[in-house]
DNA sequence: CACTAAACATTAGATGTCAAAGGCTATTAT
DNA sequence: ATAATAGCCTTTGACATCTAATGTTTAGTG
């Protein structure tokens, strides 16, 4: 008809997080890093993940992803994996001092990036995006059910 | 000093948009098709596309990556391509009845899912969700404003 | 103790994406 | 006309990611 429904949401959400996602991998490239390895430093850092399958999901990613990312940080000195004697099942991560090195410098690429990102809009503003980006995403997920997610969300754990 | 750990916007965007975008792709695998096949049918049915270009231009991807779906979804008889008698540097793109098909199917599934996705949410909100997304693609877009600074002063386009 | 189940991780195969390089076709300049 | 340039598309090679299948090690049970 003349006039179309309302533009997909989730159209608009997917473009805006490619252009902002492609931009923050550029940001990290010509720091020397990418989007994976700064997450997998950054949840090392900022948790103390027990084992792979809990970076993994710190991450956000699949296992078998991981390990894919740790076999390359591996090979450039990031990181090393060593079985866990208690456990040989685990294998325990653990970054070097090279790996400290780029967290450093990529960590200052994402503190930049984030300020650029979020250049003018009021605190206020931000804080409604991320209450609605959350509404969205349990709108769609598993429990498809109704909507008795009032109020705060609370943080997934 | 110690900038408070207001969780970096562009992780929740990301994280926000996998969950929609993951769930998108179910819903319509469900319908028998994907998002690319999806978006690919969309644009060729809203716009007349003269050429490739244009519509990967609408579709958001490469000329590369459309390329490959064009051959899998022509593969499958959703649409043909020939030459443009009139200029045959191009290729014109047809759906089939098959592909018309395909795309009713989806319509009803992409339909459905934004009702899921947006529900229980005013409009008022939905819309200022849109106009911050917009404003973070501009803020890291490749018009390098340098200084975030003056404020919410003059916003570049 | 032997068997089975669970936990942890890797490998294999598929898809979707991009950048760079190449191959036709048409247009323009000489 | 011939050569140079531009436009349109495909091919190639490289990633990141997922799911499914496979190993490896530990824990539980009769």
């Amino acid at each position: 008809m003349a006039a179309p429904p309302r533009s997909p949401i989730g159209l608009q959400l997917a473009r805006a997080s490619k252009v902002v996602s492609g931009a923050f991998d550029d940001a990290l490239a010509a720091a020397g890093g990418s989007l994976p390895v700064w997450l997998v430093l950054l949840s090392l850092k900022t948790r103390q993940p027990d084992n792979q399958r809990e970076l993994a999901e710190a991450v956000g990613i699949q296992e078998a992803t991981l390990t894919h990312h740790l076999n390359a940080m591996a090979a450039q000195g990031l990181l090393t994996r060593e079985r866990d004697p208690a456990n040989r099942r685990v294998h325990q991560v653990r970054l070097t001092g090279r790996g400290e090195d780029v967290f450093l410098r990529l960590r200052t690429a994402a503190v930049e990036f984030d300020r650029r990102l979020r250049g003018g809009i009021p605190d206020g503003e931000l804080e409604e995006l991320d209450r609605i980006l959350q509404r969205l995403s349990a709108n769609v997920s598993e429990q498809a059910n109704d909507t008795e997610q009032g109020g705060a969300g609370g943080l997934p754990r």
